[in-house]
DNA sequence: TAGTGTAACTAACAATCGTTAGTTTTGTAA
DNA sequence: TTACAAAACTAACGATTGTTAGTTACACTA
């Protein structure tokens, strides 16, 4: 089937882009890890681009749909900003060649691609900023400017990705835990 | 003077290399943004690598300084760790650009720079390693695993030159201030 | 004024880029 | 076995890449 050869064209591209980035990677190097001819990787894709698009945007929705099911539920500040960042830590692991990208190719997405990533990104700070500011109001965090606590929450997440290679005998669940613990002791 | 346009040019590719890495950036978009020809560029440098290993080497070493002075200093773990983190701090909003191109487009370095940045970064790493694990020995840390504190620490740091420009009216100082009190706070 | 070095220029190079057209191989269903 | 479609191939395209060679404009010193 042709959609199963486009996924595996896809999830390759990402360990390159994950590597060199999307712009030192060239058809050529794709295919190559392929074993075919770059001319080839046309019959299932249409071009550089869409690579890059498929594996972002897909991403990044996965991001946007599980943060608003779980704003969208019940619970304290303090037990909505855990369940985010246990996601997060989640889906990064999950799809850590992916994230490399959605962290530092999604400025070479063009067009739609990039103004719909752009608009994502921000919708998915909005909901770690509001929750934050209301564990402040209630008195659930510390006292401090929002935006840093954010800050130092959101680049442990987005930096994840890369720790997890090299995380070695260290469990999934324990490193989560662990992760959790670290991220929340420094707000509360 | 030679050197002083050789830097200027330096400074011009760490704003192009930070927007679009480096090897999205020609040596002609270079070139337009200082109002000359390409080739012009090759009377004050060697080629494109020296730019970036201009650029990436020199932060390095400024990084390994400072940490050396630190830890041959006396004081506990904790005291040690916050001057860690508040030098970091400062080399990183003195240099923002820079620091973009050590972490994003180091792997394009070559040859001995590559090898020379990687064992700076590993020495650099195991700084912060020691004295956490240090701090947890002395019982002024968190009995957790020090490499998920190092992980968090670390992720911050090196993510702050992008939360820099849009910190909007924050203080530099009580940026410093409130970020080193939520990174400590996470593991003490 | 003549001379010298710096730093810009034009023109072009070989290599590589993403991509297209047209053709051949391959696997499956009739 | 024949027919057809999927997916590989070869060959090449125009554009862009980093870089070099040779030349010109300009400022300053002898």
């Amino acid at each position: 089937m042709k959609l199963a050869r486009k996924e595996e064209i896809v999830i390759v591209a990402a360990k390159l882009f994950k590597e060199k980035g999307y712009s030192a990677v060239s058809m050529r190097d794709i295919a190559q890890q392929m074993d075919i001819k770059a001319a080839s990787l046309y019959n299932h894709i249409k071009g550089k681009q869409e690579i890059l698009s498929s594996l972002v945007l897909h991403v990044a929705k996965e991001f946007t749909n599980s943060t608003q099911t779980i704003t969208s539920q019940e619970g304290t500040p303090l037990q909505r900003l855990t369940k985010l960042i246990e996601v997060h830590i989640d889906i990064t692991l999950h799809h850590a060649d992916a994230i490399a990208a959605l962290n530092n190719d999604w400025m070479h997405l063009d067009g739609q691609d990039l103004l719909d990533f752009i608009s994502m990104r921000d919708r998915y700070e909005d909901c770690f900023r509001d929750v934050i500011k209301q564990g402040i109001i209630s008195k659930q965090f510390k006292d401090q400017h929002p935006e840093v606590m954010l800050f130092s929450i959101l680049s442990s997440l987005r930096t994840l990705y890369l720790w997890n290679e090299k995380r070695g005998k260290l469990e999934v669940n324990v490193l989560k835990k662990e992760l959790v613990s670290v991220l929340i002791a420094g707000i509360v």
